[in-house]
Parts: structure tokens; C-alpha cells; sequence
DNA sequence: CTTACTACAAGAT
DNA sequence: TTGTAGTAAG
């Protein structure tokens, strides 16, 4: 299943979203999945070979509902078995046929819900399941393809040619493919993930920043994939660090072999290059050109013959044949079709094909839903064919629930990016609801929906009308032109958003984090920020606030930003192989920053003196590096800490005791931000990111109550793709790997950061005052 | 001795 | 998918 651990890997650069923002493109899906989770719902059925089309109906449901959001899914199906996973399948087809035994045991034993649940396992998506899928997809006119070999391999491939434009899959072997975007987690709501390969400079759980494409792939490879068993205790990390220091496989595995501390095999290295080679020169099924090609391209002196494991060439006319699916990839024989049971005249798939585009913001209208969706919730149906009900909810959901508070709101930042992401994205982005939430949300829930709500009504209304799908002489091949032509018609937005950029940039506010946005639900359950969000106890707390005074004192010297910057550099150099060119960047850039400081630092109320009353256990000067140094715990409570004081002084007044924390903000107060130029701006926010965490954003919006607190963050948000672009691919935006009071703050959507910063605070206010007083 | 990473197991959806 | 245990390294 992919590789172990890359998704957590990548998890800080995981940006939620939903499927509505990708309107008007054509996206690749891997079939299996959905067939898979289909066949799931009826694992009882199939493990007795009754007749079913439930899995049918389960893909075409999501098949609509990408369509009902103005995607044009594009399905590959997996063809033949590679040579290197042979054995793979065979042991896995083997534990199947097991399961099916037992699930058939347990069934007869009367125990159904066991039954199914080992059934699940013995669920095997054969050809004839995607045949029949494909005869559904062939009356919707949908875009696909049988690829020769793996779907993931196919999938790149018409992603690198622009067939598609990104793939929705759950396999993060795409990634080592080399898939630029990756759409993941796909729930019944069109809410998903978007892993991008341009985000990988951003990681922050490993730097991946200069890694190209083949570092990454190396990294995969030799912690485990599907082609190569993994060396017992070598992992994402571990391989990550050597390839940083070794620089190449090959003596990476020389490495190891050395040191005995793993058990290698003597041809571990020729195992690996034939991975490599399988994810490099695996066949895939050109439609252009009617034939196989390979993924990527062999070097002239690679005998592609001599590699067998990457699968066989499979000749035009077949190869077509398999494509559009009337041959069996595996056997290369004809699928006969069996019949299913009824079709269920549901004259919803012609009618989700003619039916007006749904308005591709909010579906709140839901003419194009088939009326039988409405009923499908009805019978005993496991939840994953209520999909289609779901939809029509979807508005009512995000006002419900964000009004509720079921669910918090995040904003998601935008990406430097956007192009792509079309108009809607902005307010769309912003408007994304996060699903798991932790318990700031009752905060925000209240006062952000509505204006997300009318942002997004505004401008969904007008986009609602382009939704287009192939032609209904769809054939695998033409289909995907004709539909990736769909994408470029998208009406371009993005100059609007460079203009709302600048605006909101001009008012002084300095909202924009420019770090691409941590997503609001990745990042509540992240693990590495989970000392920021855990309950810590009390003690753990006022433990760090002694620092609080410190830190303020620290920077309320003049340099306050330079005991930062040290910081970083010390963190810098602790974390070990730090590459030249960063380090030269993080200096620069600081430099840079220094002298702009002052414009991020926003407003504060008048200075409080309390400070002085404030309890200072540590000495009171040199704590940023205290941070530094110690754990990564401790780090992360001061950044926290840093956030909470600019947050309070805004919200609570100038009279509160917290007041006192705003003292040296005050001193280097803001009036440089709005002349700041936009390259400035770009420096100023870099540096704030990494020294400052808390960025003014919060404290000048904030007002004591929060009623006004989503607004506020929502018309702080930054939307200036332009400045966003240059600090974020400036390579020392992965720089924040270094420093860890810097990541919250960077990573954090603004009403994430007012989630939980607001409920932090409260807690911390709390132990302040108390502290303060005793 | 402490931290980090893997690997393993159990809960949740 | 998250939490825990074992193990290795600093």
C-alpha cells in the first residue's frame, strides 16, 4: 500500500479543500478506489457471487458528484499485474480467497457484521467489476481508460501531458510517480486534500527544499514501497537523512551494507534500481498516440528490454483494446459481459448528463441530483451510496454547521499557486470547513460562516455556469482533449484576487501568513504541533510564562528580532546538514528583516508597565534561545506564548493585565506596513514568520469579544498570489523547518490560529492573572 | 538518560 | 488512523 509513512510525512503541507474549487477540470481518478469502496458495500454479495451492481452504483455516485461540482472525473483502471508485484498478489490473493472462507463461516454461524467485516478483506476488484463500471461510464459520457499496467503509472502520465490536470487517488505511491497534484481523502461532501508537489519545499516534518524529483523518489524507494520490500527498521525518516548526507542511493545501501545495523541484501541495490526503473519506464497507454509509451521516457543506452519487471509491451491494437476496456488486461482475453441485476432505469444518469451545470460553488439548488438519490438513503444501504444526498445538503450544511458549530471554519491560505485553483478558490478556500475540530471552535463558528456565506454566494452565482463534460461520442482516447480544453476556458479570477491582495495589504494589516496553510484539520491533530493544542497542564503552562516576560524584555530591546533571528540560525545549525544555500537564504533574510521589522509588528495598546510586577524566575533576557535549545515542547509553548501576546493586549484592552505583554510592540510600532512595497513586504513577512510568530493580523481585528473575529480574519486574509508566490518558493520558505516557535504561526490558517489561540489564550489568561497577582 | 523512529496493536469510521 | 512499545542513537 503505497509507502509507509509518507503521508504523515507531507502532513504540513497537506492542504484541505474541496472538490468545487477544481471546477471546470478534469481530474484522474484511480478507479480502484472507488470500485474498491463500492465492492465493500456489497462484500457479501460478491463473496457469494451473487449478482450485484452496488459497487456499480457506488463509483457512479462519486462519479456524479465530481461531475455535480463541475469536475470531469477521468477513470484508470489498473491493467495488468507487474512482474514485481507478482508475488505480491499472489500471496494477497491467497489471503483473500482466506478471508472469503471465513467471512462465508462466520456468515453461516449467523454472525453477519463479522462476516462482513472479514468479507471486506477478500474483496478482489476484477476486470469484469471495471467493465462493468466502464459500460456505465460509456452512457455518461465519462472520460477513461484501462491502463496497461498500473493505474498510478497512467494516471501521471496523463497528468504530465496534461490530460488531466490533477489525480484524485488515496495511493501516495502517485507522489514517487511524480504526480504534481494529488487530491486525497475524497469524502461524500467533496472535501478532500491536496497534496502538491510544489509544496514540498514547505514540509516541515523533513526539508525537502532543493530535493527534486528522483531525490524524493530515492527516499520512498528505500524506505519500502511496492516494489521493494523494506529494510526492517529503515524508514521515511531514516532514509531522508541518509540520502541528505550520501547524496545517492548507491552509496546510501553501500552505507548500509557497511554498517551492518540493518539486515540488507546482498543485491539490495540492483532491487533497488529496478524499483526506480518500474516507477520510471513503467508502460502506460497513450491516447494520443493510440499505443504504449512509457511513463517517462528511457535513456537512449537503456535497453528497455532488459527490464522485464517494468511489464511487457502489449501491441497498439491490443493495447487499445484493453484501453477502452473490451479486453481483459490480464488474461488479454474478451470480457463477456454478465449481466446485472437491473440498471434500475435510472434515468438519473442521463439525467445528471443533461441536467443543468449545478452551480459549481454551493449546490443549493439540486435539480441535477438525480431523484433517486433521494431514495437510495432509504434502503438498508451502507452509508457510502447516501453520497448523492448528501450533496444537496452541502449548503445547508456549511451554514448549518458552521452557525452550529458542529464544525469549525478554516481558512486555508492561498496558494502562490492559485492559477489553477480558479476564481472561486479564494472565497471558496476560505470558506472551508474543517472537519475535525478541536475545541476552539466554538469561537469562531459564529460570526464566520456568514460572511463566508456571502462571499461565496456572490461569487458562485455567476460561475455556475460552465460545466461541460465529453462529448457523447466519447472514446477514451479523444475524450481527454476534448475536456482538458474545458479547463483553460476557466474565466480567469486571479487578477481580481491580486487587486483584493493589494488592497487588503495596503490597509496595513499584515495578515498574511505566508506560509501555505497547514490545513485546519491536518493540523489540529498534528502531531508536531500537538503541544501547542494539548491540554498541558496548568503547571506546564505558568512554567512557561516566567519566559513570557523574557521574551518580552528580550525584544523589547531594540533587537528584540535578533535574539530571534539567532535562534533560528542556532536551530539552524543543530539540525544537522543544513544546506548551504538555505542557511545564506535564512541570513539574508533576516537581515532583511531586521530592518523592516518594525512595519510587521502591529499596534499595540499603550505600554502597561506591569511587566515589572510580572514574576521572573528565569532571567528575563535571554530566552529565545532557552526555547531553542530545549525540547521541542518547550519551544512550541513559546511560540504560543508569543501569539497569546499579541493576541491579548488587542482583545482584552489596555487595562487588562496582559497589557503588559504588549510593551515592546508597542515600542516598534506599525505605520511602515502600509508603504511597504511589495518585495518588502515579502522580506517583512518572511522574517515575521520566523521570528515573530504571531503575525499583527490578529491583534489589530481582534476585538475583545468575538463576534467580529471571522470577519475580521476573513478580510485579513491574504489573497496577493503574487507576494504569497515569491516568499513561498523563495527557498528559505522552508526555512521555518528550523525554527519551531515558527511553525504554528506559519502553517496556521488565520481562524485556526484564532481557534486556538483564543482558546489557549483563555486558559493562559487565566493562569496569568493568577500568577500575576498571587 | 533522553529523544526519535519504527513497528505493532487497537479504536474509530 | 491513532496510540503505545521497543530499540537505537546522541
Amino acid at each position: 500500500m503505497g509507502i509507509q509513512g509518507l503521508l504523515p510525512l507531507l502532513k504540513s503541507i497537506q492542504r484541505p479543500t474541496e472538490l468545487k474549487k477544481y471546477n471546470g477540470q478534469v481530474f484522474g481518478v484511480d478507479a480502484y478506489g472507488w470500485l474498491h469502496r463500492g465492492a465493500v458495500s456489497c462484500a457479501i454479495e460478491l463473496a457469494q457471487g451473487k449478482p450485484t451492481r452496488r459497487y456499480v452504483d457506488f463509483a457512479m455516485n462519486r462519479v456524479r458528484m465530481a461531475k455535480h461540482f463541475g469536475v470531469t472525473p477521468y477513470l484508470v483502471f489498473d491493467g495488468d499485474f507487474l512482474p514485481s508485484k507478482g508475488i505480491t498478489e499472489e500471496s494477497r490473493s491467497k489471503r483473500r480467497e482466506a478471508s472469503r472462507k471465513a467471512g462465508l463461516e462466520f456468515l453461516k454461524a449467523g454472525k453477519p457484521s463479522q462476516a462482513h467485516a472479514e468479507l471486506q478483506k477478500a474483496i478482489d476488484v476484477t476486470p469484469e467489476m471495471a467493465r462493468h463500471l466502464i459500460e456505465e461510464l460509456k452512457k455518461a459520457d465519462i472520460p477513461y481508460v484501462v491502463a496497461p499496467y498500473e493505474a498510478d503509472a497512467q494516471l501521471v502520465y496523463l497528468e504530465r501531458h496534461g490530460h488531466i490536470s490533477g489525480i484524485l487517488s488515496e495511493d501516495s505511491d502517485l507522489l514517487v510517480f511524480g504526480a504534481k497534484r494529488l487530491l486525497t481523502k475524497l469524502d461524500q461532501h467533496g472535501q478532500c486534500v491536496e497534496i502538491n508537489r510544489r509544496d514540498f519545499c514547505a514540509c516541515r516534518e523533513v526539508s525537502l527544499t532543493g530535493w527534486t524529483d528522483a531525490q524524493f523518489r530515492h527516499m520512498a524507494i528505500l524506505s519500502g514501497c511496492d516494489y521493494l520490500d523494506s529494510i526492517s527498521g529503515f524508514g521515511l525518516k531514516t532514509a531522508h537523512r541518509m540520502l541528505r548526507k550520501h547524496k545517492t542511493p548507491e552509496k546510501v545501501v553501500r552505507m548500509l551494507q557497511f554498517d551492518g545495523k540493518y539486515r540488507v541484501p546482498a543485491d539490495y541495490l540492483k532491487l533497488f534500481i529496478q524499483a526506480e526503473q518500474t516507477f520510471l519506464y513503467q508502460w502506460a497507454f497513450c491516447p494520443k498516440a493510440n499505443e504504449l509509451v512509457h511513463l517517462t521516457p528511457p535513456p537512449a543506452d537503456l535497453k528497455v528490454e532488459e527490464l522485464p519487471f517494468i511489464g511487457s509491451f502489449v501491441e497498439p491494437e491490443m493495447a487499445r483494446k484493453i484501453a477502452v476496456g473490451d479486453v481483459n488486461p490480464i488474461t488479454k482475453q474478451e470480457i463477456i459481459l454478465t449481466s446485472l441485476p437491473s440498471p434500475r432505469k435510472r434515468t438519473a444518469s442521463a439525467a445528471s448528463r443533461t441536467m443543468p451545470p449545478p452551480p459549481p460553488r454551493m449546490a443549493r439548488e439540486t435539480p441535477g441530483k438525480p431523484i433517486d438519490s433521494y431514495f437510495k438513503g432509504h434502503r438498508r444501504i451502507p452509508l457510502g451510496e447516501m453520497e448523492p444526498n448528501c450533496f444537496s445538503v452541502d449548503p445547508d450544511r456549511l451554514s448549518g454547521m458552521t452557525e452550529n458549530g458542529d464544525r469549525p471554519i478554516v481558512f486555508p491560505l492561498p496558494r502562490p499557486y492559485l492559477d489553477e485553483d480558479g476564481p472561486a478558490s479564494s472565497a471558496a478556500s476560505r470558506a472551508y470547513i474543517n472537519r475535525a475540530q478541536n475545541s476552539s471552535q466554538a469561537l469562531r463558528r459564529r460570526t464566520e460562516p456568514i460572511t463566508n456565506l456571502l462571499s461565496n454566494g456572490g461569487r458562485s452565482l455567476s460561475s455556475s455556469s460552465r460545466r461541460q463534460t465529453t462529448g457523447p461520442n466519447f472514446t477514451p482516447t479523444t475524450a481527454p482533449d476534448s475536456s482538458t480544453g474545458t479547463n483553460g476556458a476557466r474565466p480567469p479570477k486571479k487578477a481580481r484576487l491580486c487587486d483584493d491582495a493589494a488592497l487588503e495589504a495596503g490597509s496595513g494589516k499584515e495578515k498574511s501568513k505566508f506560509f501555505p496553510s497547514k490545513g485546519g484539520k491536518p493540523m489540529t491533530d498534528d502531531k508536531s504541533e500537538g503541544y501547542l493544542l494539548s491540554d498541558d497542564s496548568i503547571e506546564e503552562a505558568l512554567k512557561d510564562l516566567p519566559d513570557v516576560d523574557g521574551w518580552d524584555s528580550a525584544s523589547k530591546g531594540k533587537k528584540g528580532v535578533t535574539v530571534y533571528q539567532g535562534e533560528s540560525l542556532q536551530s539552524h545549525s543543530t539540525e544537522t546538514t543544513k544546506d548551504d544555500g538555505e542557511s545564506s537564504l535564512d541570513s539574508s533574510s533576516s537581515d532583511m528583516a531586521t530592518s523592516q521589522t518594525d512595519m510587521v509588528i502591529p499596534d499595540t495598546p499603550p505600554k502597561n508597565r506591569l511587566s515589572h510586577f510580572s514574576y521572573e524566575p528565569r532571567g528575563s533576557s535571554n530566552q529565545p534561545r532557552r526555547a531553542t535549545s530545549t525540547s521541542r515542547r518547550q519551544s512550541g509553548a513559546s511560540s504560543t506564548r508569543n501569539s497569546l501576546i499579541e493576541l491579548t493586549p488587542a482583545s482584552i484592552g489596555t487595562s487588562t493585565p496582559m497589557s503588559l505583554f504588549s510593551e515592546r510592540s508597542r515600542t516598534e510600532a506599525t505605520p511602515a506596513t502600509p508603504q511597504m512595497t511589495p518585495l518588502e513586504r515579502i522580506g517583512a513577512q518572511a522574517f515575521t514568520r520566523q521570528k515573530q510568530p504571531s503575525t499583527p493580523t490578529f491583534k489589530a481585528p481582534r476585538p475583545p469579544k468575538r463576534s467580529s473575529l471571522g470577519r475580521m480574519s476573513i478580510d485579513s486574509l491574504p489573497i496577493n498570489p503574487a507576494f504569497e508566490q515569491g516568499a513561498l518558493y523563495e527557498p528559505g520558505g522552508s526555512e521555518d523547518l528550523l525554527v519551531p516557535d515558527s511553525e504554528d504561526e506559519e502553517g496556521c490558517t488565520n481562524s485556526e490560529k484564532f481557534g486556538r489561540h483564543g482558546e489557549k489564550t483563555k486558559s493562559r489568561k487565566l493562569n496569568l492573572s493568577r500568577f500575576l497577582f498571587a
